[in-house]
DNA sequence: GCCTTTGAGGAACGGTCGTTCTTGACCGAT
DNA sequence: ATCGGTCAAGAACGACCGTTCCTCAAAGGC
């Protein structure tokens, strides 16, 4: 019954991730998303409820479809350093951390359950890092989660040249030693 | 000549620096900036601009005194272990970083000027870690200002318990060995 | 005294925000 | 063929956005 959609709603909340990943919440507006992710506005209201609906639900699409894939990288990988290049040597120079990093900086503050999807993404990342051999608690694996992030902003924020890469090789390299 | 001020320019953009580091630029409105400033629209316009101008106002002073002086203590710290804990350890927990933090995560992206800005105060902090000897090129310091950043993210994200001092702790151990 | 200059006070601007309403097209079931 | 229900299309909502304007108060120079 009823008229069929005329979009697919998976891969509009993959676009809303891409929109999220690359500006603030307050900084991407209603009239932006319908303009770019070929919904109507009452089918965005109907689906997602709220702008904050949809946000939640490319936040956990992008958990689950990027940064997922990118911590089972990462815990194949060999260590620390393999890890890292992993994770951000990758063709979108681990893109795919974008949202959860803003999310992380900007939005957890101002809302729980953006902090609680945040805080599994993490202790997920932490876990991976730590993955050969059971964690001694308090382990470098979040300091490498961090850096991570500190490195995925430094990308971003148009302020890393080749030293970025280099650092992290140095980085890796200290980590293996251990 | 003319009418004297009746509030104090530095004190504003103090105070602003302090909203801007708590929520994204598009999150802080003009409404509450002439709220919590104690300066009157028209006031605010007349020195600073623009919402802009006073941002970046708001963020050349947090460089200045907020992120320089924690600059000089990690300087001044005897190796990584006692820059981290020199950084985040302080009263605050490094809530000095938030403004720069915020700004590379969100606003250099958009905004040349603020990238500008941004990239010196991270090269400053490399150097900073990079202290005791001439850094060869690529070394672990941009990592570590990267773990900086990560570090202060989890704080403020309301992820990190008691594992991010104990990360730290164990990164800088690493750290320390060489 | 007055005049000029600058800041304070607050209303008001056009535009955009997130959200909702109204209308009509489309589809399966009856 | 008609009906009930879902979606598309777009106008419209009140609220708020960043910014400007107008008017008055308070100081220094003449």
């Amino acid at each position: 019954m009823g008229r069929p959609r005329g979009f697919d709603e998976a891969e509009v909340v993959r676009r809303a991730a891409g929109l999220f990943a690359g500006r603030s919440y307050d900084g991407v507006s209603i009239d932006e998303l319908v303009t770019h992710l070929g919904v109507h506005r009452n089918s965005l209201y109907k689906t997602f409820g709220s702008k904050r609906g949809l946000y939640l639900a490319a936040l956990r699409w992008s958990l689950e479809h990027e940064v997922t894939p990118l911590i089972e990288r990462i815990r194949e990988a060999g260590g620390p350093a393999e890890g890292l290049d992993g994770a951000l040597g990758g063709a979108d120079g681990g893109a795919a951390l974008d949202l959860l990093l803003l999310a992380a900086a900007e939005r957890a503050p101002a809302d729980p359950e953006v902090a609680t999807l945040v805080t599994g993404a993490l202790a997920a990342l932490d876990s991976a890092f730590a993955a050969p051999g059971p964690t001694e608690g308090g382990g470098p694996a979040g300091a490498l989660t961090a850096a991570l992030l500190g490195l995925r902003i430094r990308v971003r924020s148009g302020t890393a040249g080749a030293e970025t890469t280099g650092s992290r090789a140095a980085l890796a390299r200290l980590l293996d030693r251990h």
